[in-house]
DNA sequence: TAAACTAGTTTATAAAATAAACCAAATTAT
DNA sequence: ATAATTTGGTTTATTTTATAAACTAGTTTA
């Protein structure tokens, strides 16, 4: 019996990164838009994304203001593609 | 963007209707072995699913010993059913 | 120059998950 | 006979997690 992955069962790290695997990056603006998340939760869960590996963030300046993009990792790729294999064998699909 | 229903996305909730799903019954013990959760775990969650409607519960006693019976509802059905299709989508499956 | 906006982060609170403790009755061992 | 263990759970307390609110730092506009 093979546990999920807590860190992607998660459904705002989960819309995160599974659109991170479609799309080469992606700014912070960019997944608050797609989400619909808070600044402040957007926030938080990349950067616990981040901590675990599976997101590479960049932060730069566009212009006068910052800018953060982020990007999969290969790791975040494994582990989604894991978690996604347990899910479908959970729900028979 | 429609939200997962929060009730079926977690692990243990979901474990248990899914494999409900699948079955015409289960009792407690037969939870407890394909979830492998604690009682206490399994007891509150299969609670809040029946508080939901998600699952109708039956005690009685199989000999002398109490007996609990649980059994997928119609709206159950209908709510993972939805749960799924949010999933795929979000996940592109 | 004050107000409002961009682009976030930090922190406090609320909610949830989980484990530990408990309960009542039955069974088994001494 | 009675003490210990097991069955089949529930309740409660603790830990973890998620989320919203408040804050930071600087920029633009009125």
């Amino acid at each position: 019996m093979y546990k999920l992955n807590p860190l992607l069962h998660q459904e705002l790290r989960l819309r995160i990164i599974s659109f991170l695997a479609t799309v080469e990056r992606a700014d912070f603006n960019k997944l608050l838009e797609i989400s619909s998340a808070t600044k402040g939760n957007l926030s938080v869960q990349i950067s616990k994304l981040q901590e675990a590996g599976y997101v590479e963030v960049t932060k730069t300046f566009k212009g006068k203001y910052p800018h953060t993009k982020c990007m999969i990792t290969e790791k975040g790729k494994k582990e989604l593609t894991e978690y996604v294999s347990r899910l479908k064998k959970m729900l028979n699909i």
